[in-house]
DNA sequence: TGTTTGACCACGG
DNA sequence: GCCGTGGCCAAAC
């Protein structure tokens, strides 16, 4: 057993993204303070391995699907999203600015289950 | 053990 | 408005 690492704090707040709405690598970066967004991409690489973690809301701050290439399909991050009512458009979250979410959200004292 | 890479972001030209 | 460079930290080779 091991200390939570940051990417174990990575899936806890990609794993609380609500439904239908997207977030960024830099937003998790510097809600956690990882201070390098490509941790969270890191991460994620693994996560979407067999965790529940959503990874497919999760995308660069243009908006862009940056991951899909590295799913088992690029088109299913985009039907992923696209099932959950986010319309995606040119691999580009459509009203990215609107389905954006911050984890800030859950609040500063977020749980953390491993 | 040192080097390289990585689903990025911000800044400068 | 697009391209290039730096920075950031950790895991893989």
């Amino acid at each position: 057993m091991r200390q939570p690492t940051y990417y174990e704090l990575v899936y806890a707040v990609v794993r609380e993204i609500p439904r239908g709405r997207v977030s960024t690598y830099g937003a998790i970066a510097d809600f956690l303070a990882l201070g390098a967004a490509r941790m969270v991409g890191w991460a994620l690489n693994k996560s979407f391995l067999g965790d529940d973690v959503p990874a497919h809301r999760v995308v660069n701050r243009k908006g862009e699907l940056s991951g899909r290439n590295h799913w088992p399909t690029p088109i299913m991050m985009q039907e992923m999203l696209e099932q959950e009512g986010v319309v995606v458009e040119d691999n580009c979250v459509k009203d990215f600015e609107r389905l954006f979410w911050h984890p800030s959200a859950l609040g500063e004292d977020f749980e953390v289950h491993p």
